[in-house]
DNA sequence: AACGTTGTTTACATCGTTGTAAAGAGCCGG
DNA sequence: CCGGCTCTTTACAACGATGTAAACAACGTT
């Protein structure tokens, strides 16, 4: 073990409580009992013990992010935001996966590890409303994302609606007609894929087209193989569509392998759009267009709420935020 | 606050120490009396403080997992491996990203958040083996790589220089001649980049085929953005390479993209093999030919390690373990 | 010389939990 | 009915840190 508070008190010769003022800078202690206290300090290589400080009633300086998926892509470079971020308000990311098993989130929000962390932010996929309002756990929370969009709790989040309508008149404006949306979920509602797909059909209602059932398909994980799977059904179609708007970027991904595959030219004979704007959409041939989610806004906001949170006490009304997003117009859909 | 031990003590009417008896199975406690307890505890939605555990000596049921670089998908993945195994030993995982920087990989040896965690797990990439000789700091800690070798702590890896080996001979065996390398680290002694060039070289060698300067190419962050550079400057070249072993897959994909733009036909004109196993190769086209490290072998070996670190003392010598790779053939290197 | 000021340092309690050791309760045999 | 035994419960200290409030110097006033 390293040294404590008290071995530095006993090498210096004061008490415990001087060293603790020269610690945290209390104003009042003599310059020569400070040089004194600060050579003791760094003779025994001192470093404070977080969960005695905790326990005291302070901070650990730790936050919890806990995402569905940390090796999909758009979870990582999100993660990797946060990490960034949380620097500037002086926090360490415990990351944390739940596979989006809602027993998973629920322990993260009923604090198995509650005292341990200052705040959470969960990105939820499973949680119900009422699991939110069952949380007995005190520590400040943030979702991320719709799909809990009127839980009483501080949420961030982007407009999926009008992302996944500007996706779709993309599309529409190059001259397509049957444009097909994988990701659909049919049995969740609420979701980010319930709103991506409100605002596909918002899309294709204003360009005076109706929507067919066929086009839309669902996916269970949006990983790569779904949009692969998915595509391929597509092809097999009497009439295949002509532009699909993929709602992830791996899925993506996968669609286009699949048109790869098939020898399809994209985007002369299919074009493609995805959601996420991950780092390999821009380095994949085509390169993929998509939706990018301004991802630094998200950490931001989500790091400032929590810390309003902390510091405010919880008695404010829930708050919430929105991040902007961006149009990425790439080959997979360049005119 | 939840309630504390001390509030169900006073609920149910016994003594703080017989609730925790409770809680922790003390066998001499009655049952009328354990049955008083566990309704009080839950009535109370008791859960304890992890920081007040730890504080008297315990285990906090966290270990960190410090990487270079959450977003780059060899070590999202990697650390979804890390944070699957993990609940085998009971532990959740804490993600810190160093950006490479030794000073940030320092912080985290020498525990800042000490006291905070069970046990250290890095992937150093600047840090030096002085600097693990200077540590002060007594909680567990376990190297990945093969970067510090030497020093005197636990390390798991995979044979790197077998593994390059291995890329350049399948190459090789595709009867290419002028095979060139990208990812070479010149100011950097004993590193990844070290390794594989010398797998790389011993393959040549073996081949009877001399190596060229102009063939081997620097990169300093192992991008895609670092690959694609590189291969144009391959392009550029008087006499083009024939195939390039990249020392990541990330940079393999670089390149491909730069092949694909200068309309070079892969594996035709110029064959491509990468180092990572990420799933992204699997789904570019070409998909991405591959030396994959065994990730859930390095993940178990690490945490056993650190288990055994933990449970026997710090005091027995340091252990080595090695994982197993695999060379996965694919468009980008086929036939 | 007694007093209040101001500046500096300290003893003590506290946070929530568990180990130690001792006290209390019930029972049996003598 | 007491001593000794087992079974059960408890008081207390400790982990490392910090807030409270009191003690203590050193100083200038009256």
């Amino acid at each position: 073990m390293g040294a404590s508070i008290k071995d530095v008190a006993r090498h210096a010769g004061v008490s415990v409580k001087t060293v603790s003022n020269v610690i945290n800078d209390f104003p009042f202690v003599s310059a020569a009992t400070r040089a004194k206290v600060q050579q003791s300090l760094a003779e025994l290589d001192y470093r404070p013990n977080l969960s005695a400080r905790l326990l005291r009633g302070g901070r650990t300086g730790v936050v919890a992010l806990a995402v569905p998926e940390i090796s999909s892509p758009y979870f990582a470079e999100l993660a990797a935001q946060f990490v960034q971020h949380a620097k500037s308000h002086a926090w360490t990311v415990l990351i944390d996966e739940t596979q989006g098993a809602r027993d998973s989130e629920r322990i993260v929000l009923d604090g198995i590890k509650s005292h341990l962390v200052d705040g959470l932010i969960v990105s939820p996929l499973a949680l119900t409303t009422h699991d939110i309002n069952a949380r007995r756990d005190r520590t400040p929370l943030v979702l991320l994302g719709e799909r809990l969009a009127h839980a009483p709790v501080d949420h961030v989040s982007i407009d999926n609606v009008d992302g996944a309508r500007a996706a779709t008149a993309h599309l529409l404006e190059l001259g397509r007609r049957r444009i097909a949306a994988i990701g659909s979920q049919p049995h969740v509602s609420g979701g980010t894929a319930a709103l991506r797909l409100k605002g596909y059909r918002a899309a294709l209602r204003a360009a005076g087209i109706p929507s067919s059932a066929d086009l839309i398909r669902p996916a269970p994980r949006y990983h790569r193989a779904d949009g692969y799977a998915a595509m391929t059904a597509l092809l097999d179609l009497p009439q295949p569509p002509d532009a699909v708007f993929c709602f992830n970027d791996l899925m993506a991904i996968g669609a286009l392998r699949a048109l790869h595959e098939r020898g399809v030219p994209v985007p002369a004979g299919v074009a493609v759009i995805g959601f996420d704007g991950i780092e390999e959409g821009d380095f994949h041939t085509p390169s993929l267009s998509t939706i990018r989610p301004d991802r630094g806004e998200i950490a931001r906001l989500a790091l400032s709420l929590l810390d309003n949170r902390i510091t405010t006490g919880a008695e404010t009304p829930p708050q919430e935020a929105y991040a902007g997003f961006e149009l990425l117009v790439r080959e997979s859909s360049a005119g």
